[in-house]
DNA sequence: ACCTATTAATAAAG
DNA sequence: TCTTTATTAATAGGT
């Protein structure tokens, strides 16, 4: 549409690129926006210009959910699978026979063993390795269920919080209707923050959390340090 | 376009939606590669239907790469700083303290090691213990992370909530007087609090890196019963 | 920003 | 889903 047809390819002209990705910059967030209403989608759009400006869009201006979902429905139902059944159970498997071999060898070569300084010792420690990996095995399925599981939660909570706005709306059309009956003026506000993220905040937890972690990480790797193969 | 103008409202009759849908898609995804490649910019569009069907275009089909600029964007670099750094920095130190141990160990043991059959080996095989270890140590710290913001995001949800009822009653209160007062400006502010938490950034790093160690698990998990110690 | 000649998108129907 | 076609919407080029 315009004046004569374009051209798919790059616009060289500087000027005629920024008014023409202006103009319909505008064009597909509207269109954008009507396919969501309309179609009852859920959308988001990310748009980085050559000089690294950011323009988004998405459905309900939640964008961080639907980047979630995005990437859920690649990796985290499989995955979710495969780690929790598959090599969890594989790898107890692995560590009981791991034990059954330790404790032959040892049976065996009980008396003669010159160069293993401390089998016991390192019996111990493959032992306590192994211990490890189990429970952070362990750690790790719990924490995906219980993610799981609050996910679930959160999904319903914004379900609840939709369902009270089309409520509250309608509730709201009926007072106009009342109100134009005896002339008055009902205003509706309808403030529509678009795409504040809230990463500050957040960040800062996160950080707190990780540092938390780096306790638990220094305490578990400890151990491993003294494994005594020296 | 088309025959007569269309309310932007969600379309109730479900076939003419989907039709809709259909053919407002193809058209979204024209436009969006046309401005993409007029104007030379990067963009990256998804769309999740009702029914959890995903369609995407992605400039160059890297998604991946657009969706981490995106969150860069927000993301300061101080996190990946510290993250980056301390945490990981310390678990370097632990792990090259221990292969130095090692090496020393074999230097000095060269010949005489008869129960040590392969010793080679047994480094590979602590090296890539330590590894796994690492990497589930990062599993687990990241879905920490993720659970608490996934938390916090219920709490904002149900504030929400919280709120709205609030609200509701008061304006319930508010329309009682308004009956008594007939000529009266009933004003309402719904404020659409979004409580977007920057999850989506979270979890795209902790879908990569999980499925990094997936691999890595079930790769590195088998070797650990090939540990010659019998 | 605004204007308008044109082309493009698409709603409805088959 | 795939066409067709009557209409509206988007927009290129100019001011």
């Amino acid at each position: 549409m315009g004046r004569g047809r374009v051209e798919l390819k790059r616009i060289e002209n500087m000027i005629n690129r920024q008014v023409t990705f202006s103009k319909r910059r505008n064009g597909l967030f509207k269109k954008t926006h009507e396919i969501s209403v309309l179609c009852d989608v859920q959308l988001a759009l990310i748009v980085f210009t050559d000089k690294g400006k950011l323009y988004e869009y998405s459905t309900d201006s939640c964008m961080d959910q639907l980047l979630e979902r995005y990437e859920d429905h690649y990796y985290s139902d499989r995955q979710l699978v495969a780690t929790g059944t598959e090599s969890q159970g594989q790898w107890l498997v692995e560590y009981n026979r791991l034990k059954a071999k330790l404790e032959l060898h040892y049976m065996g070569e009980n008396l003669d063993s010159l160069s293993l300084k401390e089998p016991q010792n390192l019996e111990q420690q493959i032992d306590k390795a192994l211990k490890l990996n189990q429970l952070m095995c362990d750690s790790i399925s719990e924490l995906q269920r219980k993610e799981k599981a609050i996910k679930e939660q959160n999904t319903m909570l914004a379900k609840q919080i939709k369902e009270r706005e089309k409520t509250v709306a309608q509730q709201l059309l009926w007072e106009q209707q009342d109100d134009d009956n005896v002339l008055n003026t009902s205003s509706f506000l309808l403030q529509h923050q678009h795409s504040s993220l809230n990463i500050g905040g957040i960040n800062q937890k996160v950080a707190t959390q990780v540092r938390g972690n780096e306790l638990d990480l220094t305490l578990d790797l400890y151990p491993i340090s003294s494994w005594h193969l020296v």
